[in-house]
DNA sequence: TTGACATGAAACTATAAGGTTTCATATTAA
DNA sequence: TTAATATGAAACCTTATAGTTTCATGTCAA
């Protein structure tokens, strides 16, 4: 498993943190992230370096523009290192479990068939 | 669910995820994690400081020494904003099903007695 | 009671991190 | 071609962070 290292410091800041739930609704350009935020361009700049470094952002040219998208998988490292406490997973088994399940109610409406193929 | 950002602040930092692992063999006192880094006490210390803060830790004064001992339960407030990251679930939901099925069998039989001091 | 032990706290230092302003570069549209 | 747009990069400032050394405090054991 990938070393965590970068995607913990990447979730570390609020800013960031807050960048990333943004970028659930799709691919944005810098400028629009940065107008949500009370902070200048550069700034928010810094803060996406620093996302992609963890490789939770990829960033998509196109033209002029550049579409900053989230990359879930980015995560996986972190997950990945939580899961050694197994005693936290003792823990909060249930609640995962149920976690899972209520996101797979959802997956019932119609979508692209991923957990089907197991 | 509790702002997780003293638990992602806590998380940040290579040495205090190297203090939890260490951890989770049972309640250690400051001296000797301390034995398990190249810093002094006090910079271990203010580690630990910082992850009682994020309520990872939990501090029992026992004599005059100080047992530190994890609590995973901190942890729930960073699982719970991971978890808003249905993408994500959507992509790990079979890998996460199945480390959970096999956290649920393992959990039949006796395991190897870490933290089940209770 | 006294010395050794285990820890805590204060003051200080160096570097990293988050922010700014300013300027440069690439692309689109008139 | 040129002006506006979208972004990137450099230099700088301020504060937080991670570390140190030094000293103080509380507890155990002889």
């Amino acid at each position: 498993m990938k070393d965590p290292h970068s995607a913990f410091r990447a979730l570390a800041d609020p800013t960031r943190r807050a960048i990333l739930v943004q970028l659930l609704n799709g691919p944005h350009t810098i400028g629009e992230i940065a107008e949500g935020f009370a902070m200048t361009r550069p700034a928010v700049k810094k803060h996406l370096a620093v996302l992609e470094e963890g490789e939770l952002i990829r960033v998509i040219p196109e033209g002029r523009k550049r579409l900053n998208q989230i990359a879930p998988a980015g995560l996986a490292p972190v997950i990945g290192w939580l899961a050694t406490f197994d005693a936290f997973w003792d823990a909060r088994l249930s609640t995962l479990k149920s976690v899972i399940e209520q996101e797979e109610t959802h997956h019932d409406r119609p979508r692209k068939d991923r957990t089907r193929r197991d």
